[in-house]
RNA sequence: GGGAAGAUGCCGGAGUGGUCAAUCGGAGCAGACUGUAAAUCUGCCGCCUUAGGGCUACGUAGGUUCAAAUCCUACUCUUCCCA
């Protein structure tokens, strides 16, 4: 097994309060952070080609060991020198574990001490995903950041549930960095703890004991309430390491992303750009809306020669007017699936980016306040 | 000219005496979606409403009945078969 990435390098510029502006290095692929990573769980970013995600910007992106596991495959995926060759992505992937299918996928699996045993969701044939194993299968994909195995603990939790299912992440953790020791990747452990803020300490202790190349918040963006969301955050953010990388899994609603990048957090991840632009739901700018979302099956929109956002730079907004998206999406016609997920990514990426640049920039908080009122829904 | 079947809400189509403002689809309208079993899911969908109810409704007009979308009569229209 050969790739052609090396090894993961993070740099921490400057700090403004807690936010952090940093950089990531994956050989000749660099990624400024904070940083948004869209998920292409299977091998694509949906509907989109690795051009169309490459030309907005973003140079790393997600994928997923369970799903990459049952589909392709291990034997597909080690044929072509890993997964970057075979969907022909140039920039760099992480790939999440199967911890969030521990959650996810719950009613079709058993967790043991060993591991996590699935009747998979395809065709119901057992898979047995162990922390071990999980490193294997990502040595296979080729993945430059690799997630430990861990349970993503549901909510709500009791806080005997929430300790008991932390431990075993922890030890689980803690098999899975023995396992990753001869990988040129790097590997980042999951803090877990549910809502309660000394379980979130002690998992973060026990990973930093441990030592990995990031920081992972696991567990969080499940169903609270985002003040809960925003107080484990808080809570548990003190307790990172400073020079490492802090990644903040499946958030990424607007407001929760600039409130994490505020308590320090650097990557992100969520389906919700992707997933919300399929189901007709697009981001825009408080100034095209006080919600800070528009549905493009509205009848409002059924004659309009508005792009979805009159401030978005990017190839649909640039193009089509509102009234041809709701044409397509109402004619279920394909091509509508790629032009509003290319929005809605570039939404993001046009937040990311300005909080970048307010963090460069004089008057970080003069500039971070413009920037919560333009992308922010009240 | 003779015979048969049928007419239900925007459309398709259940219902064949009371629990029917009427199953279920579709269309329409609105909403949800946070490490993707999601091109998925939810709600509304005759009119009015202080949301408890009120009103008008199942081709048209009569009738039977305590009670009719459902039974009877006539009419109108539609489709099919025979001439």
């Amino acid at each position: 097994m050969k790739s052609n990435r090396t090894e993961m390098q993070f740099e921490l510029r400057h700090s403004v309060g807690r936010a952090r502006r940093g950089k990531i290095r994956f050989g000749n692929i660099e990624v400024e952070t904070p940083v948004f990573m869209p998920v292409g769980t299977v091998g694509s970013v949906k509907a989109l080609s690795p051009e169309d995600v490459w030309n907005i910007g973003y140079r790393l992106i997600l994928g997923n060991t369970y799903h990459l596991l049952l589909r392709p495959g291990t034997e597909v995926l080690e044929s072509f020198n890993g997964l970057h060759n075979f969907m022909r992505w140039p920039g760099a992937i992480l790939t999440d574990s199967g911890g969030f299918q521990v959650m996810s996928l719950a009613k079709i699996r058993k967790m043991t001490e060993e591991g996590v045993n699935f009747a998979n969701h395809i065709n119901g044939a057992r898979i047995f995903l162990t922390p071990e194993s999980v490193c294997g299968i990502q040595a296979s994909i080729g993945s430059d950041i690799h997630m430990v195995l861990d349970e993503c603990t549901p909510y709500p939790a009791t806080h005997k549930e929430a300790e008991a299912s932390m431990l075993r992440s922890m030890r689980w953790a803690k098999r899975a960095r023995t396992a990753h020791q001869s990988s040129p990747h790097a590997q980042f452990g999951i803090v877990q703890g549910g809502m309660f803020e000394d379980l979130r300490r002690a998992s973060a202790q026990a990973l930093v004991d441990i030592g990995f190349d990031g920081y992972a918040i696991g567990g969080l963006s499940v169903g609270e309430p985002k003040a809960e969301m925003r107080r484990v955050l808080d809570a548990t953010e003190p307790s990172l390491p400073v020079n490492y990388p802090r990644y903040l899994m499946g958030v990424g609603a607007p407001d929760d992303l600039f409130d994490a990048v505020l308590l320090g957090v650097d990557m992100f991840d969520c389906v919700m750009p992707t997933r919300n632009a399929r189901n007709g739901c697009l981001f825009v700018r408080t100034t095209t809306s006080e919600t800070g979302k528009l549905h493009i099956k509205n009848a409002a929109h059924r004659i309009s020669q508005e792009p979805l956002d009159s401030k978005c730079k990017c190839y649909t907004c640039q193009n089509y007017s509102r009234a041809y998206l709701r044409h397509l999406f109402v004619a279920e016609e394909l091509l509508v699936f790629r032009l509003l997920t290319i929005h809605n990514l570039q939404f993001l990426w046009d937040l990311m980016q300005a909080m970048r640049d307010a963090l460069d920039g004089g008057e970080p908080e003069l500039n971070l306040q413009k920037i919560r009122r333009e992308f922010i829904a009240t």
